[in-house]
DNA sequence: CGGGTCAAGAGAACTATTCGCATGTCACCT
DNA sequence: AGGTGACATGCGAATAGTTCTCTTGACCCG
């Protein structure tokens, strides 16, 4: 019997293929983004007894293995997405907390100007950048001309 | 008598001038970088008996005022700093934790796609840009050679 | 300089995450 | 297939960071 990739992903590094994992994995895969929270919820449609806990390690162990990321999108929760997506780099709005995903391309050149001049190799898909989204920031326009 | 810069500015939008408000951002500015934790420490060197509490809802009366702003580093505590100092990007390094300030005008162009593309003004002075710093850089190419 | 109202102190509560330990289960080895 | 040992999970307690509630204290307008 030939195994799905993940399982090889898992297997060429030691971890142990269980169906919590499996169930984490296709929880993130379908939600595309998601907190621990959420993928627990997800977890539970199906099986119930899985713990936060198990969540929280099998995040860290998906990511070790390379099959998901994860980004920090404001204070608390961080949020896991499929490895399969194109990279991509979130802009949150500090206002209404909306979500917009741009393909990562889009600071190529600013991380090259980083690597340049400091040195520094950016992961610009880790953390989100803040701002204020089009519809909010017109909105405060508005009101400072109001 | 006359009043200092930051008092007229919590009294213009209505605030208290209070003994605990301005060590906190005497403290601030003196500590350059400070999470709640170290400025609770710095504050409490001048006055044992300020409450944790108390440093929250200043710093969040401060940054209302514009005194302050803070940056999310990270997963844990966010960073205040003064407001007087020039905005700055802050390059957190994965690996070894350094961080490392940059103009905030590196960041211009970038700015500037954001705004034209996608109509979003970003605050790039509000999230770090996580990565990879020169050293540490260097380590990892080393371990991947060798 | 009295009093209304905002601020501070104290500690509980809350959210997000991690840890320790006992039990369960995967996978290797016969 | 069955035994076994190490790894994984469940569960609850612990931790970190932050917010809330409530009572007491203090700023500052008049």
């Amino acid at each position: 019997m030939e195994s799905s990739p993940w399982e090889a992903r898992l297997r060429e590094q030691g971890f142990r293929i269980t169906a919590q994992r499996q169930l984490v994995l296709e929880s993130v895969n379908q939600l595309g983004h998601g907190t621990p929270e959420e993928i627990l919820s997800s977890v539970q449609k199906t099986a119930s007894g899985v713990n936060l806990s198990t969540i929280y390690r099998t995040l860290e162990v998906l990511e070790s293995v390379g099959l998901i990321t994860h980004t920090h999108i404001g204070h608390g929760a961080p949020v896991y997405h499929s490895q399969d997506e194109s990279p991509h780099i979130h802009l949150v709005c500090d206002d209404c907390a909306e979500v917009t995903s741009i393909p990562a391309a889009s600071a190529a050149q600013f991380s090259l100007d980083l690597k340049e001049t400091y040195g520094f190799t950016a992961h610009m898909t880790h953390m989100a950048v803040t701002g204020s989204c089009k519809t909010c920031a017109s909105k405060s326009e508005l009101k400072s001309n109001g």
